[in-house]
DNA sequence: TTGTACGCGTTATCAT
DNA sequence: ATGATAACGCGTACAA
C-alpha cells in the first residue's frame, strides 16, 4: 500500500533518492537494495509515468500516426500488420503506444501530438505527396521515423520498400515471360507507393523497347477499380496486367474471367503485396511480396536509435521485397 | 517560442496563473484573454500533458486494451471495427489513446497499465470466461469499461450485446421456416460469446420441444472449423446449420456446397456477425447484425461518464441485435 | 480579476 | 553508498 516513492522510502527506512536508485539502476548496497525491492514486492508500488516523464523528460512512450480515414483503415490488411509489428516491437522493449488514426484534420492531429509532452518520439505512416502532418512532425524536435517516404523526405529516417525496383522487377518477369502488350493499373493518385510502382514499371518497359504510352489506367487500389481498369485494358489488346496492389488485382481477375479469357494463357496478371487471399485464387496470383510487419518492427528499432542519438544521420532503412511466382502469369493454368 | 506558461506569461504581461485561467476557463477579464491568447498563437504554445497531468490528475488520455493474440487480432474485423468506434468517439472528445495488443503475459500487462498513472481509464474486452487483466483491472482503482462481459462481471459497467437473445432469435427463426434437426457450430470454448451463443440456441430448441442434445459440435470461430463441424452434422442428418459466427458459416458453406446439398432446399445456413462477405456469399447468408462499432463507441461514452461520476452505479449496456434474413435460408435458394 | 505560493511524484545534482 | 534539495511544468487554494 505504498503509492509514491516517499511512502516507500519511509517503510523501507531509506531516502527517497536511494529508492530511485534501486529502481533506476545507480549504486546501492546490495544489502538495502534488497530490503528495498522486498517491500517493494509486499505494498505493489507502481512509479507514475507522468511524474517521471516531467522529471526525466523521458516516458518511454512513442506514438503511432496512422492517419487514414478510420473506416478504411482496417479494411486494408497492411495497416494491421504494421501496427502488429510495431506493438510486438514495442512490447519488447516494455514502451507504450499512443495511437491516432485519421479521425480529425492532420492540422489537429499535429496539434494534439506536439502538445502531448510526453512522447518520445513517433512513427507516422507517410503515403501521400502532401502531408502537412507529416511535415510538420519532421520540422519540431520530436523524433519521427516515417513508414514510407517522398522524394523530399531524403532527410528523414524513414523505412520503406524499394517500390521501384519491386515493380520494375515485375514488370521484367512479364516481359520474360514474352508478353509484350503490358497494362498498369494504378493505385491512388498521389500516393507514394503508387507513383514508385508505376515509375517501376514504366522504366522496365522503357529498357525493353516497349511502349506503356498508353497502357496505363488510373486505379485506386480497390477491387472495382480494377475491374473496371482490366475492362478497358482489354479493349485496348493487352496480353499482361500488372496491378498497383492485389485487390486491385482481384477486380481485375473477375473482369477477366468474366470475359472467357483464359489467365495466364490470354492474360497473365501480376499484382503487389502478397494478400492471404494471393494464394487462394484461380489462379493463384503471382505478385510481389513485402514484409509489412517486418516494416513495423523495423520502424520502431529505427525510432529507438533515433531517440538514444537524435545527432546522428538519419538512417534510410529500404527492405527487401520479394516475387512470388504463381500460376496467374506462369505454368498451369486456370483450375476452372 | 514560448515552451512554458511561465515564458508564455512573461511574454504577456500577467502571472502564470492567468495564463493557466485563460487557457483552462477561469475568470479572466475579456481584454487581457485576447492579449493572451494572441501571444498563445504567435508563440504556439502548448502545454505538456506529463506536467498538467501531474499536477491535475487528469491526462484526456485512455487505455484500450484488446489483449488478442496480435497475429490475430486485426484478422478478425470484430477488433479493427472495435477500434474504429473508439478512436472516434475518443477523438470527439479530443481524448489520447494507449493501446496495448495480447504481446506480453495478462499479468505483465496488467502491471503496465496500472503503473501509468496518467490514465484517466480504460476499456478493455471481456472475451474469456477467466482473465486475470480483466480481474485486475476491475480491482483497481482504475476507471474500467468491459467490452462484453462475464456472468461475474455484474458489478462492473460493460458494453455488449444479447448474445443470448439473438441465438435464440435466429434458432427460432429457423424453426419457424420449417427446420427440426438444426445442428450448431460452436465459437471457441472458454469464450464467453460463444457461450452465450450456444445457451441461446439450446433454450429456443428446448421451447420448442426439439432435441438439440447431439447436434452440437465444437469449432473455434474460424471457417476450417466450420468446414469439418458441418461434414459431421451432415452426417447427422440435419436440415439446418447454425454457426457461431460468418467465418464458422463460410466453412460450413463449402463443405455443404462440396457434398452437392442445396442451399437452403436441402440445408438452412446461419450465422453471426454479419461481416462483408456475408451479403457476397452464393446464396447471401443469414445472420445476426451487431453494430460493433456503435459497441466501442459507446464503451467511450460508458468510460466517461464512470470517470466524470465514480461512485455512481454500474452502467450496463447492451445494444441491440438485427435478424439479416437472407436466401441461405429462405427464398430463391442458390444461384448456381 | 489577478497574483503568490504550494503541491503533484519523480529524477538528478551535489554534498556528505 | 546515502541523503538533502533543487528542478520538471502545471493547476489551484488562498490572498489581495
Amino acid at each position: 500500500v505504498a503509492r509514491t516513492i516517499d511512502e516507500l522510502a519511509q517503510l523501507s527506512g531509506v531516502s527517497r533518492a536511494t529508492v530511485s536508485r534501486v529502481i533506476n539502476g545507480g549504486s546501492v548496497s546490495e544489502k538495502t537494495k534488497r530490503r528495498v525491492q522486498a517491500v517493494m514486492g509486499e505494498t505493489n508500488y507502481r512509479p507514475n509515468l507522468a511524474a517521471r516523464s516531467l522529471a526525466s523528460g523521458r516516458s518511454n512512450v512513442v506514438g503511432v500516426v496512422m492517419h487514414i480515414d478510420p473506416h478504411l483503415v482496417f479494411q486494408d490488411p497492411y495497416f494491421g500488420q504494421l501496427m502488429q509489428g510495431m506493438s510486438t516491437a514495442l512490447a519488447d522493449r516494455s514502451a507504450g503506444m499512443m495511437l491516432w488514426l485519421g479521425n480529425r484534420s492532420k492540422e489537429e492531429t499535429l496539434g494534439t501530438i506536439l502538445s502531448m509532452g510526453l512522447l518520445d518520439g513517433v512513427v507516422v505512416t507517410a503515403n501521400t505527396l502532401d502531408d502537412p502532418l507529416v511535415d510538420g512532425l519532421l520540422a519540431s524536435t520530436l523524433p519521427t521515423v516515417l513508414v514510407g517516404h517522398r522524394k523530399a523526405d531524403l532527410g528523414a529516417s524513414y523505412v520503406d520498400v524499394d517500390n521501384v525496383h519491386a515493380a520494375d522487377a515485375m514488370t521484367t518477369h512479364l516481359i520474360s515471360i514474352g508478353r509484350r502488350r503490358i497494362g498498369y493499373i494504378t493505385g491512388t493518385p498521389r500516393n507514394v507507393a503508387a507513383a514508385d510502382r508505376l515509375a517501376g514499371y514504366r522504366r522496365a518497359m522503357e529498357r525493353a523497347g516497349l511502349n506503356s504510352h498508353d497502357l496505363v489506367v488510373v486505379g485506386d487500389f480497390n477491387a472495382p477499380s480494377g475491374a473496371a481498369g482490366a475492362g478497358r485494358l482489354i479493349d485496348l489488346g493487352v496480353d499482361a496486367i500488372f496491378a498497383a496492389n492485389d485487390s486491385t488485382a482481384l477486380g481485375a481477375l473477375e473482369t477477366i474471367a468474366g470475359r472467357g479469357l483464359r489467365i495466364p494463357e490470354d492474360i497473365a496478371l501480376a499484382g503487389f503485396d502478397d494478400l492471404e487471399f494471393a494464394v487462394q485464387l484461380d489462379p493463384p496470383l503471382t505478385t510481389v511480396r513485402q514484409g509489412v510487419r517486418q516494416q513495423g518492427a523495423e520502424a520502431v528499432s529505427n525510432l529507438f536509435q533515433l531517440i538514444e542519438d537524435p545527432t546522428g544521420s538519419p538512417r534510410r532503412v529500404l527492405l527487401p521485397t520479394e516475387l512470388v511466382i504463381r500460376q496467374s502469369t506462369v505454368g498451369g493454368g486456370s483450375r476452372r
